[in-house]
Formats: structure tokens, C-alpha cells, sequence
DNA sequence: ATATTAATGTGTAAATTTTACACTTTGGCT
DNA sequence: AGCCAAAGTGTAAAATTTACACATTAATAT
């Protein structure tokens, strides 16, 4: 975090929620604090001579360690009690920070949403000094988050459905070779419904956007699927008219 | 504008892109500046105990004198350098603000855009005392705009576009009686495409949003078109499912 | 070996929606 | 009274969506 207020703009700051596609699941990372009971987003400050653009892409590389991650700003957060006072301080008494920053956290902060897609098994988050652990967990089972950021993870899901037909979803959150069943559960965690397997699989391979590699045996006393690559190109332009998944 | 840098959020402001339609035109609402050659569209500042999204509304009632209008963010946009210093100081050289306020101007701004929709025959915007005058102009034909403002108003129009099946257009840019022709005309200018007509006429009536009135008399040779209504609670039930259009 | 099983891959027909037009109606104009 | 143009309505082909059936295949059980 390393905050030297001179370095920083003021009463703003960047929120990222990170996801992931792990085990047919789609999950966030989240940071545990140390010695306080909630965990948190990833998020940190702006330094004035910075892009706003570029201040969470630096956030995360603190953070996760990772570059050129897939980032989209979505929304504004500004509610003046969107940081209740209370639970500031006691924030505060749990020393995680010096007390030579309270002034910095007592400020009034206006947060600026952002949605990561990452994949899991490239990244390896690591807490910083300031948190006791980082996880993925699943977004359907959030533990008690500090602040707003329950309402700001509830938004990037909603954002995150409602643009599905024009993020690369497919291409930031699965592994490189992946199946047709990884794949359509992906669709499926992000619209919270099912989706017919045929039609699915027709759809997706009528818009000429995978290349076809060697069939993967599961181990499973059954057919075994084929694995697919995007073919990167023409999924990202394909992405510009929208992939009509709903 | 009235700054009293005690009472606003430092670096931080929102804008706004007010639309209107009129002689089946897409417009915008844009402030010319006194004695300086540019356009921009209304803006102000966040006060420290006011939620961000009071502020947009507050901002616009001291535009325009208009209350309950409605209003989406959008986007937040913070290059650094979206109020390039050269063009900050030739501003202020006009001395369209006061001399005591030039090192509240010089901060670098963060701007949270957002988009208005309103009604133009019940509105009667009048410029403020920073403003030689205030028009609605068409969207195909921005004039010389301040700083990134005309970024801002792209970004806008593409937004307009896109949530085109869930913002409520025609609830808010139509006066309350209107003809289908004028209805089709406001979705073919937002989507700068025409749509056909009778489809277009089939499919909003079959989504029973509209309540028909008396025909409407023109004047010209040829059959009196019907007026329309919105049905407002069926119409915004409808949103929630989006229309549909494309 | 062979049959069984279950997940994958593919096909098809009905239902629905979209698209492109054509035809009908109507009120003011000449 | 008849013409004109805009509004209103109808229809058939094309495209897409939906629901489901059938075929294929690799590990397992017999």
C-alpha cells in the first residue's frame, strides 16, 4: 500500500473485483485483513501523475503480482456513508495500519469500480503486509466484506452478466486448452441458469472463434471430449458485435 | 458554480451529457463560455457531505432549474492530462472566473460522467453567469468543445446506444403525446440506422407499453396519424426485460 | 472379449422471431 | 369527386431459438 499522501489523489481511490473460473466456479480474490474480522477487494490509491487507467493495472501487479491483466472500469462508488466512521476506526484500532495514516483513512473516499478477469492457474496471489491471507472464493458465497465492497462485488457480477457478449470472458478466465463443458458451465456460473448443451455447443462453433486440439481423456468411463483453443483473432472481433448469449 | 474550495471535494467533478430530442433530432445541451471560443457541457463539483449521486442532479437544477431528471453514470474519466495546463491557462486568461479561483482550476479534475435525459419543451435552460448562452445542438454536429468534453459526449452517445433496450428513452426525451413516426425516429437516431416501419410499429404495440389516444390532425394531405401514451408502469416493467431493439 | 455406461458430438423438427414487402385505410388537397 | 401521401395492417419467406432425439466413444464391469 505505501501510502505517502503526497504522492496520492486525495479522497480517491480504485477498487478492483477480481475473477476467476476454477473447479466449474466462478470466484473472486479476496484479502483477508490482519487482525480484523473482514476481508476486502483489492483497491488502492491514484498517484497524481498517474492515468486513471493505469492505477489499478499497478494495484494488482502489487498485489497479484500479475501483468497485463484484463481490466474494465464499471462503476463509481460515492455514497458519503459508504465508509461508516465506526467501522473506520475500528478499522484503525486494529493497527494494521500506523498511526500516522488515520488522517489518510478518515478521509472521505469516492472509489472507482473495476472488474478483473484472470485466469487461476497462471496467477499466484500473495498477501501483502497488510493482509493475512488472499483467496479465491466463490461468488456465491462471499464472507463478511468491509465497507461497501459487498455492494461493489454484487455490481461487477450484475456488470459483468450484462456485458458477458462483449468481455473476452472466455479467453481471460479459462486455460488455454479448455472443453466445450468447461466452457458452457463458464456461461452458465455467469448467467445463474442452464444452458442446453447441443444448442450451446452449435452456437459457440458456428461463430468460427475455437480451433479444434486432440481429444482429452478424463479418466471417466465415457467418451472423451476434444479440447479447444481460441483462436484469438476472430474471437476479439467477434466480441465488437456481441456473442448473443442470454 | 459558486467554488468555496471548503466546500467541495478537491480534483473531483461531474458532467454531464444532457439529451433531448427535438424535430426528430438528437441534441445536446451545451453551455458556451463568455469570452472564450469553446463549448462545454454542464458540469460542477461534489460537496463534501453530498452523495455523488446528488450532485449531478444539484448541478443540473443550477443549470437549468430542472428537478427530478433523469440521470445515469456512465463512466469516470481521468487522464492526466484531459485539461491540458496550455488550454486550463488560456481559460483562465479569459477571466471568466475570478483570479482567486485559478489554483482551484489548475488541480488536475477527475471527472464522473454522467448522461441526462429530458424533455426539451418543458425545459428552459438559462445560462449562468459564466455562460454567454446555453443551446441544444444536434449530436451529428458538436461544436468546438473544451477540454475532453467531446469525448465525454461520444462516450455518452455510445452509451445512450447500448443501453438503448434498458434506459427509459421515450419516457423521458418525448412529450407525453406523440405519434409512432416520432417514436421510430428517436430509436432510428440514437441507433443511426433506419428501422422498417411497420415492423417497428408491430413490435412495440405487441409489447403493450403504449395506451392509444385521438388522432392528431397535421395538416398535411394524407391520413392523421394516432397519438400514443406511455402505459408508465407496464413501459418500465418492460425495461427490466429490455425492448429489444438493435 | 464383450456388453454396459455415461459424457460427448451431431441431427432435426417445431416454435418463435426477424425481415422484407405489399396492401388497405384515411384526411386534406386540388 | 378523385388524387396523394402518410398511417395502419397483413403476409410470406428467412433466420434464429428451443427442445429433444440419436449416434459415438472410451473406461469399466462381467
Amino acid at each position: 500500500m505505501q501510502v505517502d499522501t503526497n504522492d496520492f489523489f486525495p479522497g480517491l481511490s480504485v477498487d478492483c473485483v477480481v475473477f476467476g473460473f476454477e473447479q466449474d466456479t466462478l470466484k473472486v480474490l479476496l484479502l483477508k485483513w490482519k487482525n480484523y474480522d473482514a476481508w476486502a477487494i483489492p483497491g488502492g490509491y491514484i498517484r497524481y501523475n498517474e492515468d486513471i487507467e493505469k492505477a489499478p493495472e499497478r494495484v494488482l501487479e502489487e498485489r497479484t503480482g500479475l501483468k497485463d491483466i484484463f481490466l474494465n472500469q464499471f462503476r463509481t462508488f460515492g455514497k458519503t456513508n459508504r465508509m461508516p466512521t465506526e467501522e473506520v476506526w475500528e478499522f484503525l484500532r486494529s493497527n494494521v495500519v500506523g498511526e500516522d495514516l488515520s488522517a489518510w483513512f478518515l478521509q472521505r473516499f469516492i472509489t472507482i469500480g473495476h472488474l478483473a478477469l484472470i485466469k487461476i492457474e497462471d496467477a499466484s496471489p500473495t498477501p501483502d503486509e497488510y493482509s493475512e491471507k488472499i483467496e479465491w472464493i466463490s461468488v456465491d458465497k462471499l464472507p463478511n466484506l468491509i465497507f461497501d465492497h459487498q455492494e461493489i462485488v454484487e455490481a461487477a457480477k450484475s456488470e459483468l452478466k450484462n456485458q458477458l457478449n462483449y468481455l473476452p470472458i472466455g479467453i481471460n478466465l479459462l486455460p488455454e486448452k479448455f472443453t466445450m463443458s468447461q466452457l458452457q458451465k463458464l456461461y452458465e456460473s455467469i448467467l445463474s441458469r442452464p444452458l442446453d448443451r447441443g444448442n450451446f455447443q452449435k452456437k459457440i462453433l458456428n461463430m468460427d472463434i475455437l480451433q479444434r486440439q486432440e481429444k482429452h481423456n478424463t479418466g471417466g468411463a465415457h467418451k472423451a471430449p476434444y479440447l479447444y483453443k481460441f483462436a484469438v483473432k476472430k474471437y476479439l472481433e467477434r466480441l465488437n458485435q456481441g456473442l448473443g448469449f442470454s
